[in-house]
Order: structure tokens, then C-alpha cells, then sequence
DNA sequence: CAAAAAATATGATAAAAATCATATTTAGGA
DNA sequence: TCCTAAATATGATTTTTATCATATTTTTTG
């Protein structure tokens, strides 16, 4: 469904939404440990989501990664259309060209609808409210 | 969302479906070319799905592949278990493995209702149905 | 029974994704 | 101002996936 890359990515920003702020930076190790990541790799997948604005950073010592209210506000299929590109997730299940609403594939009608569902709610929930629902409880970590 | 072998996979069972039977039998490169894929990678893609009845075939002069009855009524989602492995679609968005309906990750609550349509009709809709689909029309190639 | 046509089996190569390593830049504090 | 701690940038390596090539087996037909 997704890459390595996106989910990782996914999972350091919902971390950082739990564990950050504009005061509290937090160093690529101390996200990669908890949410169980290879740091390198982290590290070289949060540069685009900085250059984006999904992320924020400041370089130095007591320097680190965090969200602002800004970047609270982004939804998760933002972070998907940096890591993997914006057809990822658009393209018919079978990949083909020339499959649309006129001319569905075979998959398509069957999936349509979920498929629609599915990416609705990647675009409109914000990372605020995913983690909300960790913190009121009614979704848990660990990642 | 699914690996490419397994998008090639089931374009040419559709194909099969549409284009053979048990006396008339199709070679792989009858396949491969109209639903563009390549020949000795889809050879070698069919291996899987004879050994596990989804496909049959025949050797020699005049021989080739071709879907009975049985095979026609076998799932797409049987076709991803034998290419990608069980667990590709099973496990959660971000592959937590401790994500589960009563510890449900944050992304869980707001996709498990999409996903689980869509599961159960990779599962329950067959080969056959999909085939017809197109027959009557409703559906459209090319693969 | 031999030859040819097909699938099947196996291995080699190429491309992409994931991972690891290292050098460079920036900012804070002594 | 210099040292250190952090991000950032870049490149190398490994692993996985996709692709290509070739040898072997099976079946039909002359």
C-alpha cells in the first residue's frame, strides 16, 4: 500500500505531534529509537518533509525536530504526496492508463467507493486530530 | 498498494478468463503483448498460479494456458496470496505489529471500515464475475 | 521415433528501495 | 571567537523487486 518511507515517515510525525512543540526540539534519535526506525534513514526522510513545511527544525545544539501549530495542521496524505509522489496512491489498482471513471476497469467498481473513503479521510484528518485520539485514548502506540 | 508482479498476475488471469478455456489454450506471449507485460517475466509469474490451481496449462505443441471452471472461481485476492505472500494486505497501514482492534493505531480507527470492504471484495467476487463484468459492459479493457 | 513447440526450471542482470556512513553547515554556549 | 552539538547534504552499500536469458522437460505431429 504505502512505502517503507511514507509509513516511517508517518509514524515520526504523529510521534512529534505527541512529543514536541515550538520549545520542546527533538533529536532524529530520540524519534527514530521509540518509533523504532534506522536513524540514518530517518534522518535523510525528514529533510523533505522540513523543505515542505510539514516539519520544523533548527540545526545546532539544543537544535532538533518539531511541529508547529502550522504543520498540526497537515494531513497525513500531505506527508504521503512528499515521500512517494502524488500518484502513488491516485492510480488505478491495476496501474492502467487508461482506466477512469468512464472506462473502469474490471477492479475499479468494486473499489471505487472504499477507495474514495480511504482517501478522504488520508486528506482531511489533520495530524492534530490523529493525535488527539492518542491522547483522549481511543488510539494507542507504541509505533 | 499491491507490487507490480501481482498487478501483472491478475491482468493476465483476467485476460485468461476472457480469452480462453479449456480448448483453447493460450501461449504466454498471446498474453503478454496485449496486456503489456513482459513476456518472459509473466512466464515465469504463471509458475505460482499453475502449481496452486489458479491457472492451468498444458506443454507442448498446442499447448498453453487456460482457465477451467475451478480456476474461474477462485478470488483475486487468492491470486495477491500466491504472488505477494498473505500478509501484504492483512497487516496494518504502517505494519505496527501491535496494532490491533483493541489497541487500534491512530490511522487504524479511520481506515478499517474502507479496508475491510475492500478485502472482502478481492474475496468474494471471482475471476468469473470480474470477466462478466466486462462482457456485459460494464467494465472495460484494455489490460 | 524424431523433430518441433510449448511450458517449466534455473540462473544472471538491472533497477529501485532501503539502509548505512561520512562530510558539511549552522547555532548555541563557554 | 572557538568548540560542540545538532541538522543537512551527499554518496556508498545492501536488499528487494523486476527483468532478461538459457537450458530442460513434456507433448503433439509427421
Amino acid at each position: 500500500m504505502l512505502s517503507n518511507s511514507s509509513k516511517y515517515a508517518i509514524k515520526a510525525v504523529l510521534f512529534l505531534a505527541l512529543h514536541s512543540d515550538e520549545e520542546k526540539r527533538v533529536m532524529v534519535k530520540d524519534i527514530a529509537v521509540p518509533i523504532n526506525v534506522p536513524q540514518a534513514y530517518l534522518a535523510k526522510l525528514l529533510q523533505p518533509l522540513v523543505k515542505e513545511e510539514l516539519v520544523s527544525s533548527v540545526r545546532g545544539p539544543k537544535g532538533g525536530f518539531y511541529l508547529n501549530e502550522e504543520n498540526l495542521n497537515h494531513s497525513v496524505i500531505d506527508i504521503i504526496h512528499v515521500i512517494d509522489g502524488e500518484q502513488k496512491l491516485n492510480s488505478c489498482m491495476l496501474s492502467l492508463e487508461k482506466c477512469n471513471e468512464e472506462k473502469p476497469c474490471p477492479l475499479h467498481n468494486i473499489l471505487v467507493a472504499s477507495r474514495k473513503d480511504i482517501l478522504n479521510n488520508l486528506e482531511n484528518r489533520t495530524i492534530k486530530e490523529l493525535a488527539f485520539s492518542v491522547e483522549e485514548g481511543s488510539a494507542f502506540l507504541p509505533l
